[in-house]
DNA sequence: TAAATTTGCTTGCACTTTGCAAGTAAATAA
DNA sequence: TTATTTACTTGCAAAGTGCAAGCAAATTTA
């Protein structure tokens, strides 16, 4: 398990050994945006490499956060969030709502009605 | 100003330019659990490296998230929370009662009573 | 008050992660 | 059938991380 490279026992330093990272939340913004395919996420203005979003959507598939789907019919996979994924839906509102307060100048183009 | 290297006006990414890495939250958590000095920082069970807690305060301070203080009668700095750094409770809060409802094994052994 | 210890850092270096650019095979569209 | 797009991988330079040591000033102990 990851267990065995836990810091300490702190749910936040845990927490962060999954999101603490300049990119893991963003994809997980996106995908709570509706995104699904890798070029969406890719198309995201700020431009994450395409190693680092695919490293990235592995760790969440991984950690058990978003799952890769290939539908019916199709080839390519999509990817979702899990139940344990859209549990993190209070964190990102809680970001989401601290830059949008206390960081002049953003906006909040991808976010659903719910969390202003 | 820091606007320059922007990824986007996004809330969470620009966030995340603050407080996204493994670290920057933790000396935060540690600001809010009530630890001052260099040295008590370093004694957290992370065991933040010294050179990495040096750069975090630094980064705190520059951002207005933190300040450095050097108490009357006393040649050595404490570093404490400023308004805009104690308006992060919602978001270490967040993340803290995330770890502890979905990551096993962790504990809130740091966090004041208002986050249960 | 002198010596020992602690504090608050800095420095050096190896290792890892990030980011950019290019490449590629399979899928899809024209 | 050909062109374009998709979903990646690879290579490499630059930046960030982590360990260990070093150090001067401050503080504690003898």
């Amino acid at each position: 398990m990851a267990d065995i490279d836990r810091r300490s026992c702190c749910p936040v330093a845990c927490t962060l050994d999954l999101l603490g990272d300049r990119w893991t939340l963003l994809v997980i913004r996106d995908l709570f945006a509706g995104k699904r395919r890798f070029s969406e996420f890719a198309r995201s203005p700020e431009s994450i490499a395409t190693n680092i979003l695919a490293d990235r959507l592995e760790l969440l598939v991984t950690h058990g956060l978003a799952e890769r789907v290939v539908p019916e019919g199709r080839k390519r996979a999509d990817y979702a969030l899990t139940d344990r994924g859209r549990s993190l839906e209070s964190v990102l509102g809680a970001v989401a709502r601290w830059g949008l307060k206390h960081i002049e100048g953003t906006e909040a183009r991808l976010a659903p009605a719910s969390w202003r």
